[in-house]
DNA sequence: TTGAAAGGTGAACCACCTTTCAAGTTTAGA
DNA sequence: TCTAAACTTGAAAGGTGGTTCACCTTTCAA
């Protein structure tokens, strides 16, 4: 929240007709208030009873303003959620290094999407509502992370840390334990739930030995 | 559909008045268009974008009468979550016997999910949509069918196949697993896709072996 | 300093849909 | 057969909230 989501969104695949580009310094500084408001604004109520006036009433500016910077609610919808697949694929790539072994990789991007869910649970409200508002937002969101998964599992099979007839299948059965756990354990957990921590090496746990008694 | 769904709504949980119950067979002819028309409908359209004229011009009938059989939009949702949620876990459940492996338990079960959900594909978008629209279902369907699947983990663990330290965690990955393939290959899936049957394998392999190279 | 562009305002417009209702038709049981 | 209850009908009430618009204020480069 906060550092300029339509630029992102901009560097995304977003139409550029998302948002319209603010000239001035006041300008970027309202369209960043839009933007946080609508956020948390989305993730509250949902699309459909988040209104604009309500939006603008917690930014604190006009009802006619929000549209010098989009041209709809969906507009604005649209561009929240580019914003917001950006950072999750930004929070998970952001905790891995080169030398951590393929299994250590999926744990820590486990753990980081799960810190980042944490601290913004809206996420999942807005990108699952994307489902109805967004479809090709939405479907991109999960190919694109899975492709993402795919490629790492690909590159541990080069290293042979793993079995080298991983792919897309595989690839979408990790991102589905990394959804569905975060959901139960993060955006539904209550305080003396399991930590990040511990969910994702549960999780690692299971890709490490299955599930099968040795 | 076409089963009686009020009546399955009925014997789960949801509230009796979420359908009226008709007294006489033109009703209880009338109330099953209704509900079929109702998942087409928001099958199709989600549930925002739906509207009960829609509906009713669907079941070819006049749109008051729906007020005769539902007290709102809402509670005709509410009541189609409740009948596709035991559809799908009956759909699951259904394909089990007691002599398997636990392993083939879970394969089964997956393949039978993944057959169901390709017959309908109104399903994920319906239980999707709950998230916003009825959230306490949403929430309970998801439970409930965890904690299935973490009781036949713990028979496993019981009959000497599974790891004994399978839980909650290990239950709610699989659930994502099978949700997220379903996703991508069912309801995404094109007409040259894998097969249920290859899907089912395949997140099966991931149980027994992991992602380890052996 | 100045004026054109950018930004801000909120009442009013309007399209859309859910829900109601009063009056007719059908059903089922006595 | 008869009648009360069940069911059907569709026009219209009523609410909601996205979007527009004409006018005002602020910014900034020349």
């Amino acid at each position: 929240m906060g550092n300029s989501p339509a630029a992102a969104a901009m560097a995304e695949g977003a139409t550029p007709t998302d948002a319209k580009a603010p000239r001035t310094e006041r300008g970027r500084r309202t369209l960043r208030k839009l933007l946080d408001a609508a956020a948390e604004e989305f993730g509250e109520k949902g699309f459909h009873e988040a209104s604009v006036s309500s939006i603008t009433r917690r930014a604190g500016m006009a009802l006619g303003s929000f549209y010098t910077y989009f041209d709809s609610k969906d507009a604005l919808f649209r561009a929240l959620v580019a914003d917001m697949s950006e950072k999750v694929r930004t929070s998970a790539r952001s905790a891995l290094s080169a030398e951590m072994s393929a299994l250590e990789i999926e744990r820590a991007a486990l753990a980081a999407f799960l810190r980042f869910a944490a601290e913004h649970k809206e996420v999942y409200r807005i990108i699952d509502e994307a489902e109805f508002v967004d479809p090709a937002s939405y479907r991109d969101h999960y190919e694109t992370i899975a492709a993402r998964i795919a490629d790492r599992l690909g590159a541990g099979a080069a290293a042979g840390e793993l079995r080298d007839d991983l792919g897309e299948l595989e690839a979408w059965a990790v991102m589905g334990m990394n959804v569905f756990v975060g959901l139960r354990y993060v955006v539904w957990g209550d305080k003396k739930g399991l930590s990040a921590d511990a969910v994702a090496a549960g999780v690692n746990r299971l890709l490490a030995e299955g599930v099968l008694r040795r």
